[in-house]
DNA sequence: TACGTCCATATGTCATGACATATTCTTGAC
DNA sequence: GTCAAGAATATGTCATGACATATGGACGTA
């Protein structure tokens, strides 16, 4: 059997609750990815149930033309995600309990965004500042350099969510104003051609100045859920470094961990 | 050349910088984490520096004795802990900034113990009771069913850390007050053979109650870091369902998030 | 009936080989 | 001297094959 550039594998499973697999060998999407992302569609679909057993490594691979590799890459980002859960000797299963999307490398506007929210965003300020020690260490950059600070005040429905400072080395990128307006940093940063790898977080608790219980409509003390982020691109150059303070009744933080 | 049962291989790389890989063939370890253990060692400790860069896989394959899946397997487990960053066409190097152990599947006891601290414990309660709506639903028993509910105040250097509630199914484990006084509970449960696989957290914040309050020597209403947090083992069954609260001066959490 | 042994099953680990593609450097032409 | 084309380099993706090992059930024996 030969396969052209535009062949397309279908695999139709007679095993009630197994999804429907479409392969398309001429894009440019990694095969594994393709067959992560239809079964991933299916778990979250409810199409395959927590606790429900999926077809072993090997058949899989065979039936779809596939190597046993590229099978098992698939099925790892899945584990990796934390749906699947594999058991050496018994087969891999769907996770029991409710499958969320964990935290990932995305701003807040990106994840409102998906969760069919409506964010908008008030830019407090937009100015060219000297690095203090901290914003300096973090952006490895020298004291006294300039740089992005960036003030925000997010807002869901109308309330106040989120009190958002960042900085940025003003070597990376020309900010504007406007483009801020409508999207978000993260999104400005990739049309710019920046994309993250790695970023590190920090979360903590604080209560509200008099200045952030203003901005937040909150009492002054209130409790406040604060996040510091560092991200790095590519080249492990820090790109931007954000201190964020969250009404903790309107937000939180999920995240999945998996053992490996 | 033949491998026998003790072969002990080893890499002297006359390029500065790179570490000193030793293989045991002998090791019921996988050899692709041998590999990335000892690279971890080497950035942990400084002799692999931020922005270096090391050996190509192929290289490093060939003269390790392994093969390049192998050794891109034991780099990849680097790059998911974000301490490695692969650029096709260029290489991989160390990230910038400094490395910090990501959040993983451990208690607020191993953590605090590996970071050399001496946590002591104080059990609050230890008892039977009927599961209410929330629990029943996490742990994924029926309403009303007994489940052990575990109240622990956390201490290190004498204040008061953290003040945790866990709750888990009287079927999996019989819990004896006198097994927490010195261990945690999640080496409590790894001796009884139970092992976490998946687990699933929420970080938020909250003021302090007047309970919470006097546990915790802050005064009523302070902001405290609240996670809630529920663990399944291998076969995806719920095993622990715990809702804590940190003082925040003390206890923060730091995510590591790697874009894939 | 109870227990232990054996076997089928499925994932875990590892080797070899091949081609694709992004990046960077070098070389050559205008 | 500058820019573009091409070569070198290193990771990304995929295929094939083999053996190791944990798990669970079936079968046979005491």
């Amino acid at each position: 059997m030969t396969y052209g550039r535009t062949d397309i594998c279908r695999y139709d499973d007679a095993v009630p609750g197994q999804p429907t697999i479409t392969l398309d060998r001429s894009s440019p999407v990694p095969l594994y990815f393709q067959v992560a992302a239809q079964f991933e569609a299916a778990i979250l679909s409810g199409a395959l149930g927590p606790g429900e057993r999926i077809e072993n490594e090997i058949t899989l691979a065979k039936d779809l033309g596939l190597s046993r590799p590229t099978m098992r890459q698939a099925i790892q980002v899945l584990v990796d995600k934390g749906m699947l859960v594999r058991k050496r000797g018994v087969g891999t299963q769907v996770v029991h309990g409710k499958v969320s999307r964990s935290v990932e490398l995305t701003s807040l506007h990106d994840d409102l965004t998906q969760a069919g929210q409506d964010p908008r965003t008030t830019i407090l300020g937009l100015e060219r500042v000297p690095a203090d020690e901290t914003i300096a260490s973090e952006l490895q950059v020298a004291k006294g350099d300039d740089v992005w600070s960036l003030r925000r005040l997010r807002l869901i429905s109308g309330k106040p969510l989120a009190l958002m400072h960042n900085w940025l080395p003003v070597s990376l990128i020309d900010l504007e104003a406007h483009d801020l307006d409508t999207d978000g940093l993260y999104a400005v940063l990739r049309r710019a051609g920046i994309h993250m790898r790695v970023a590190k977080q920090r979360i903590g608790a604080a209560p509200a100045s008099a200045a952030d219980a203003k901005l937040l409509a909150e009492k002054r003390g209130a409790p406040l859920l604060t996040m510091q982020r560092t991200a790095y691109d590519n080249a492990g150059h820090a790109v931007e470094y954000g201190s964020h303070r969250y009404r903790p009744d309107l937000y939180s933080f999920e995240i999945t961990l998996v053992d490996r």
